[in-house]
RNA sequence: GGGGGUAUAGCUCAGUCGGUAGAGCAUCGGCCUUUUAAGCCGCUGGUCCUAGGUUCGAAUCCUAGUGCCCCCA
């Protein structure tokens, strides 16, 4: 950066800085503001000028000075606090000799006190007229013009801090981030589900269908990886008898980075003894219905100029359904016949791999087209087993799975099934995996044999749900990218 | 991995045909007791992303690279 006229601005504040330290501690730790800003709007929004006049009231704030216009012998400033904006009226003969003095020197950016009476102005905007007032903590870097705020991207994303300082927008994108969080603890905890955490740096990645970040411990000299999926670490603990159990918190997956993809990103998953996918579906519907309700007091909401219904009943296709459905040139009969889905994905330039069987194809063919379409709340059930490996077939049709996942504006939100109890079978469902793995595809599953160890304890049956928090906050804030809903998104360094 | 866009003052942005680098805000100096993108006067402030090239002369044209944004595999 042009560090030269960075640096004449910021040797100007660090000049101002010295003359603080020269006349005490520049960095007092003895601030207590009593109120907050829009404390005070909604105490006295109401009230008239003589009324506030003659309540007499004291209040005490503090924030940073987000704007500072000096007019000779009084000012208005506006300081910023958590809650909120206030005016203040600053008038030099109402303070302490001196004070008014070295208010005009103070920058924006600058972290202020104040104290005073409640106050209205000519132009009828409450105010505090302030007979005390602070300078807590210089300010030594210039904030980015007034009115425009911050809005080169790059810096949005590097220097978060400075975001948050400008842009009310993004400020609320994770107040509702938090808010969404703490619906859908409250929600599952009323349903009897424990909180619990498992291991992020495990021995055997499980869980997902992914490639994993590798570490490496120096005591135990072992490697181990960053968890993909909690999954298989959940799953055992429905085997020690905590029957509803779930977790929030962070996977890894070492792919590419996109607008829908972080390397690290935040996962709620649920996993739920003696109940199946379907059960899962309506939890699911709940959850979602419900986290839109709490954040917005509505569940139709607008994503992207698209108008989204969250409120009306998810609708329920298969995978095979959703297909023939957008794609009415497909012959429905062939629909498990791999020369055919071949052909149809060649018919749409999609590329495939020699060893994907019509499970895997058929998934390709749905990604392909119709994935995008699926604007509307809708659960796809019936995955292949093929592409399923810790799902349990359908009793009736063992080319698929008792599976779903939920697609809301056209993007994967979530994905839950009836959790595969059979050590057999899935040891030898593993084994597939692992074969895959030995042929050179690394995002294929490990053989994880403590994982089959426990399910021979005995799991009972269960339904399990992963939903991709990061995604529903996108669609619950209308965010276009995943990077305006995580507060550090990963970039390249600077 | 491929394609497109973008990069100029601290911030937000102009910059025509290749001919001395511009504005607003911020900063600095001055005026101002009811402003709210306060106003008025004056002054500062530049590695035009980087490295090459073409040219008498490059922010501008060419090549390569880098960051960010978007699309595609």
């Amino acid at each position: 950066m042009a560090d030269s006229e960075e640096h004449r601005l910021i040797a100007e504040r660090r000049r101002k800085l010295d003359e603080l330290r020269d006349r005490g501690n520049a960095y007092p730790n003895d601030v207590q503001p009593s109120d907050q800003a829009a404390d005070l709007h909604a105490r006295y929004g109401e009230q008239d000028a003589q009324t506030l006049a003659a309540s007499g009231d004291h209040v005490s704030v503090a924030g940073r000075m987000m704007a500072k216009r000096v007019m000779g012998r009084s000012s208005f400033a506006v300081i910023e606090d958590v809650s909120g904006r206030i005016q203040l009226f600053v008038e030099r003969d109402t303070l302490a000799e001196g004070v008014y003095q070295s208010f005009k020197s103070w920058d924006v950016g600058d972290i202020v006190a104040a104290e005073g009476g409640m106050y209205r102005t000519n132009k009828g905007e409450l105010s505090i007229r302030v007979d005390q007032l602070r300078l807590v903590t210089k300010s030594l870097r210039p904030l980015p013009d007034k009115f425009h705020g911050l809005s080169d991207q790059e810096l949005r994303y590097r220097q978060r801090y400075v975001d948050l300082i400008m842009n009310d927008d993004s400020r609320q994108v994770f107040r509702s981030r938090s808010a969404l969080v703490s619906f859908a603890r409250a929600h599952l905890e009323a349903q009897g589900f424990l909180e619990v955490e498992t291991p992020m740096m495990q021995p055997v990645p499980g869980g997902a269908v992914a490639r994993p970040f590798t570490t490496h411990h120096n005591t135990l000299d072992m490697q181990l990886y960053l968890r993909i999926a909690p999954e298989l670490y959940l799953k055992r603990l429905i085997v020690g008898g905590l029957h509803k159990v779930y977790e929030i918190n962070r996977s890894f997956r070492n792919e590419g980075i996109s607008t829908q993809h972080n390397p690290e990103f935040t996962m709620l998953e649920l996993y739920w003894a003696f109940a199946d996918y379907k059960d899962i579906m309506t939890l699911t519907e709940d959850l979602i219905r419900g986290a839109s309700q709490a954040l917005h007091g509505t569940a139709r909401i607008s994503y992207q100029g698209q108008e989204l219904d969250l409120e009306q009943d998810f609708q329920r296709i298969s995978l095979e359904e959703s297909i023939t459905h957008f794609n009415p040139a497909i012959d429905p009969g062939r629909l498990r016949d791999s020369d055919y889905l071949r052909q149809q994905l060649d018919e749409r330039e999609t590329r495939y791999e020699d060893n994907y069987g019509a499970g895997k194809l058929l998934t390709e063919l749905f990604e392909k087209s119709v994935e995008e379409k699926l604007l509307q709340p809708t659960f796809i059930v019936s995955y292949p087993t093929e592409v399923s490996p810790l799902s349990r077939q359908n009793d009736a049709d063992p080319f698929v799975t008792d599976r779903f996942e939920l697609f809301i504006g056209g993007r994967e939100i979530a994905n839950g099934f009836s959790e595969l109890n059979d050590p057999e079978e899935q040891a030898q469902r593993f084994r597939a995996q692992a074969e895959l793995k030995a042929d050179g595809d690394d995002e294929a599953m490990f053989f994880d044999a403590d994982y089959i160890r426990a399910l021979e304890y005995g799991m009972p049956p269960a339904g399990g749900l992963g939903v991709g928090i990061d995604r529903l906050v996108m669609l619950l804030t209308d965010s276009a990218s995943i990077r305006d809903v995580l507060l550090f998104p990963l970039l390249r360094p600077e």
